[in-house]
DNA sequence: CTGTTAGCGCCTTCAC
DNA sequence: GTGAAGGCGCTAACAG
């Protein structure tokens, strides 16, 4: 408490003298070693609490050469992944058990050619010692990259990168979600079927899209490709993806939405034909996100684990930086469907 | 590009030997002294190249005592702000201003007192140059506690804490915008008037109340309590203070919510009811996210530049960081109704 | 304009 | 168990 507003920094150095001990008999005491005796260990510990001694980032990680630091990597090429609350919530479980291990969390966004080579010496600089990556575009090579640099890495979800193959994965079984989706939809009796599927360049997308696809065929149904429309995730996205399908067939009376964001925007667009779901037409979105509970109907849509994906991709990496053994190659968390109005 | 998947680091050192200058010299190069000849540039920056040459971030900051790191922190001891698309697009444009600068985001939550003195110690440790904070709630010392130590701080809004009293605010004219919003109803015809507010410990919430109060005032209405409901900003909490206010006052036929996901939750609890927005209950949001376009009806809200609040911060920060010139007190953004159909 | 000389604060052999 | 000494990679005076 002593030097509150200290203009003092206190080093380690300061803190030996302090202790009457050396420099470093006092570094092992700070450091854990366990070959120091009880007497120089408390008296370490006193004078380092009455300096308020931090011990210096910097200079530790010059020797240590590690930075006890974590990238949370964004790969957002067109920046819409920001207004899904999925992101926050993956952040926020990553956070989490990052914390719990004292590593910090670094926040970046990759979008241009510049961007990934400034983050590749950002790491090279000995910034990061480990790195995951959300929301993978296309053949993104930045997880092969810092892989290729030694760091350890983990992607939610699988990349279309070659380069990536093998790299540590944490996703679900979004085919066997969007396939729950979809016998939902089947059941309830709808006639004809359509999907909107995410950007064409993301893995999760298409295996939500095969999962309709198996599902309509072992339901013994042989979707038109006008029932399939592309979307990007967003609810504006959604709206017009619905309009569409509505155009192409306005028979439609079943839809499987690729994420709750599109299936909001799908929902308003049905009204605006004033139809009403899920009546008219039943629609089954996919994450579980609060704006599930918010759109009139409610939501049906497949529950997926966001929060401890977050969990489980920081866990994965803390597994291989501090207890040094390799990461699980692939985790595979469980969804659910959750039955409210809209199907 | 010789050392791609390079086992050697390259040091200033190594650089300095192969251009046949001083480590001085390179050094100079590399920090663009202005005292370099040209063929000495040349030559280093060659070499630098030749060698992928990264600068140690550590041995660095070692000496500059600088880790061109910036904190975006949250405090949320209840963690619901993470479901708020609000957060991420802060987070977003905080992250621009600051990546352009070439600094780093590291993100921070802070829930405990455990975690308040771990991101003291942080700071204390020469790992921060500055901080934003967002999510201020109550009488939150973590702003007031690192400007002690010395570093630039901003806030998203006012804090309750005395001692955060001068510290550099961004924030919009809260109860201006709750005034718009409530003479939008008035003008409208309505002639009970309720509330949904934040949190009573977030200085925002409550000027968005007194936005309320004065505009009911100025319109002569005198508002019972019992049309002011306190809420969280979840789609939950607002279902919930929309039924009280409905059980309270079934003759309700206006409502401000000082967000847009409570006024999401305001919208089904009317539903439920069987009563239709605007004709029996008009309601209008604050915020004008993503979700006020997925509601039904969409939401007449008061829109806020969220993005601009997270460029504004970072631009505070970067203004005392780099420019070394003193933080713009207090910035306040612009808002403005946006109509949609809910009022 | 350039090289030489000192550390920045810490961890870690290496002897004692 | 403990101290002395060296050096991580870099920048910043200080001379020339």
């Amino acid at each position: 408490m002593v030097s509150s507003g200290g203009r003092v920094p206190a080093t380690l150095e300061s803190v030996a003298a302090a202790a009457g001990v050396s420099r470093a008999t006092a570094s092992r005491v700070l450091t854990g070693s366990p070959r120091v005796s009880e007497a120089a260990r408390d008296k370490v510990l006193a004078a380092a609490s009455s300096l308020a001694y931090v011990p210096n980032a910097a200079a530790r990680s010059l020797v240590t050469r590690r930075s006890d630091t974590v990238a949370f990597v964004v790969c957002e090429p067109e920046e819409k992944f920001f207004s899904d609350p999925f992101f926050a919530t993956v952040l926020k479980g990553a956070h989490r058990i990052v914390a719990a291990h004292s590593l910090q969390l670094v926040f970046v966004v990759v979008a241009t050619d510049e961007d990934r080579d400034q983050l590749e010496r950002f790491a090279a600089g000995g910034h990061l010692d480990a790195a995951m990556f959300v929301s993978l575009h296309g053949s993104e090579d930045m997880p092969a990259r810092l892989d290729a640099l030694g760091l350890p890495v983990v992607m939610a979800g699988r990349s279309l990168d070659p380069g990536a193959a093998g790299l540590p994965v944490v996703d679900v079984d979004n085919a066997q979600g969007a396939g729950v989706a979809t016998r939902r939809l089947v059941e309830r009796g709808c006639r004809r079927i359509g999907t909107i599927s995410g950007p064409t360049d993301m893995a999760g997308s298409m295996d939500r899209l095969d999962g309709w696809r198996e599902a309509m065929a072992a339901a013994g149904r042989t979707p038109h490709e006008d029932d399939v429309v592309t979307g990007d995730y967003t609810v504006e996205g959604g709206h017009e993806a619905m309009v569409t399908l509505l155009d192409r067939g306005p028979e439609v009376d079943g839809v499987f939405c690729a994420n709750d964001l599109m299936a909001a925007g799908a929902l308003r667009a049905i009204a605006d034909r004033g139809l009403s779901v899920p009546d008219d037409v039943a629609v089954v979105g996919f994450d579980d996100i609060p704006v599930a509970l918010a759109t009139q109907p409610p939501l049906t849509t497949v529950h997926q684990p966001i929060e401890e994906l977050g969990r489980r991709m920081a866990q994965s990496l803390v597994t291989s930086l501090v207890a040094g053994e390799p990461a699980p190659q692939h985790v595979r968390l469980h969804t659910h469907l959750v039955v409210r109005g809209s199907a």
